[in-house]
DNA sequence: CGCAGTCATGTAAGCGCTTACATTGCGCTG
DNA sequence: CAGCGCAATGTAAGCGCTTACATGACTGCG
């Protein structure tokens, strides 16, 4: 009403960043702004030529639409998110891309934010992304704040946790069991005759797959009859770096073990590489094994006894399962991915006596 | 442009995501929206009192801004958008990490999203993170459709191209020449006396690194007086097994190099692997180089000869240069940074003879 | 005592889009 | 040919925030 009244007669307002705007668009093609809108979002309800007058507009302007403005006013954005520990290393990043190549096919956006491992991390990002309007959120493991949980079911956000699969939680994961998986592992080392494991860990705080890994090698180790406490357990950080440091820990305290079953792969090269160093035959003098079966762990020499897990699979059903339920379906099926042991070279009998 | 080609995505129901607006904040601490906004965006300007209301209000309610709403409001998003080829290795991650880390200390966020190497994507990615308000934008390389480049020029967007230098670019880059750091390699592996140089390149299609880094051996050849078009080059994608198919089939053909220089370390594992396969022993049968330095590099057996690239520090002036472009300055300096060769194993004398 | 200068806060106009609802024009039916 | 239904488009009210500008309460000084 009032708009022509108050013309910008300094022009010496704070110049916007430009980019045309939709009313541009609509200006340049002789229509409304609802036109344009329903021409980029619903096609069908405008007439043929219209629709390409409209068009044409937008490439001679060269028309972006505002993604914020769109989401502010659509209260969607198209865009999911996911936040992983570490974007330093493989092993997520395969899963992340079946996850994102699943997600495109039905026209959604991933953004990706990593959390270092940080519990108090995650839940920022959580905020920032949910803050950032995603309508849907996958996140690694379960173990986070009652907090995190209550948040995202007030604003009714719909997520799944993957690389883990927990029926306790109340919350859909679409992954693997951990500890089944590890135990499964542990108990073909134990099947060589080793009596005296030591284990490499991610640190267990927060991180449930770390400590449900670790759990399964106690397992094993009860169920032969062996004290599951007896394990030396060394938890440290996410690096080749790490896993090479405690290996020689581990092998310089007193009763060395036979074998080392590493949290990972990264950790179990990181040992290898300390083993050789070190002067050990591997698997003569001592084994090693890993978990993830990442690339590394089948080019390393010798190369490595591992778990392989099916992270294109997981990042594949992830985004199948938010569609889901974006699309009206109230809690998504929790679903349970098969890992396969993969015995090669570093694993091998205990030596007939030291 | 084809804004509207993507399948719709399903118009879910409307209730609108709750979370309280600023709205509700003004209401239970009595004072105005402004306020409020005041309180979170510049808190000198608050009176204490009326400071810790607000606080108070935001806690109990649990309110977070929408960032939506916000970035359109203030034409700026206080995010910085980052586009990799590749989140599937380890070679971006690093810089990432550390341009990040220098970004949080400046208050800004850091949005990744990748290319998938290609450039198309790149185009399309850039205008995504420009649609969603990145304030600025880093790069990887040089190579990329002039209308990019205008595009970003027209919308005053700051951007810093990175893991490359060229002064010829009119866009301010920090990086290191690729060429001259692959030159002082080839020259190495001259040194050692080999003659028949085999070349296992990234695709160099839209990668001005891997063009750079061949272009490198080939003065290199030239300066020892030899022929620079000898070389046997072969171009693939970036992965491990990429490079192990390609070490073979330059060793299975007709006078198989006694030299294999691949142009990343990823490729050149690869081709260590398929060295062991065929039985060759390296370097004394054959000699293989990397480039780029990662862990792997340091724990292959045997240990890779490759170029270190200092990718922290890439990452941390990358981020200072943004900032120094967002705070003013016109356009920031390109920084050149050292490369260096760091001679390990895979590299040897040339056979005395075969 | 009056008035300019400060400071803390309020008012309200957008930012660029979506979308419920209103309007228009047209082909049909009875 | 009046009247209806429907398809195509327009109108305009927000979405939740920022911020220029207005307001009002003090302060201090002539």
């Amino acid at each position: 009403m009032t708009i022509a009244e108050k013309p910008n007669i300094q022009g010496l307002e704070k110049r916007r960043r430009a980019g045309p705007t939709i009313q541009d668009v609509a200006r340049a093609a002789g229509v409304s702004t609802a036109t344009v809108s329903r021409c980029l979002n619903e096609p069908d309800l405008v007439i043929e030529a219209t629709r390409e007058r409209v068009f044409k507009a937008v490439d001679d302007l060269g028309y972006a639409p505002n993604f914020s403005a769109k989401t502010l006013a659509a209260n969607k954005s198209g865009t999911i998110g996911a936040i992983i520990p570490t974007m330093e290393n493989a092993i997520f990043a395969r899963g992340l891309q079946a996850f994102q190549e699943e997600l495109g096919e039905f026209g959604y956006t991933l953004l990706v934010a990593s959390s270092a491992y940080r519990q108090d991390l995650e839940a920022q990002q959580i905020r920032n992304l949910v803050a950032r309007g995603v309508d849907a959120l996958m996140l690694i493991g379960h173990d986070r704040d009652p907090d995190v949980y209550a948040f995202l079911a007030k604003r009714g956000l719909p997520f799944v946790n993957t690389w883990t699969y927990n029926r306790d939680v109340d919350a859909s994961s679409v992954g693997f069991d951990n500890r089944a998986a590890m135990r499964g592992l542990a108990e073909k080392v134990l099947g060589f005759g080793h009596t005296r494991v030591g284990v490499i860990s991610a640190h267990r705080t927060h991180n449930d797959r770390a400590r449900e890994r670790l759990e399964g090698i106690r397992e094993a180790l009860s169920a032969d009859g062996l004290e599951p406490n007896s394990l030396s357990v060394l938890d440290v950080n996410y690096s080749i770096e790490s896993g090479a440091m405690a290996f020689r820990t581990l092998m310089e305290g007193e009763g060395a073990p036979t074998a080392v079953m590493c949290g990972n792969d990264v950790l179990a090269v990181g040992a290898l590489d300390m083993a050789r160093q070190m002067g050990f035959a591997v698997p003569e003098d001592v084994s090693i094994t890993g978990f993830d079966d990442i690339e590394l762990a089948q080019i390393s020499t010798p190369r490595l006894t591992t778990v392989h897990v099916p992270h294109r699979e997981m990042g594949k059903r992830a985004a199948e399962i938010l569609i889901g339920m974006l699309g009206g379906q109230h809690s998504g099926p929790s679903t349970l991915l098969k890992t396969r042991i993969m015995l090669r070279e570093t694993l091998g009998p205990v030596r007939a006596s030291v």
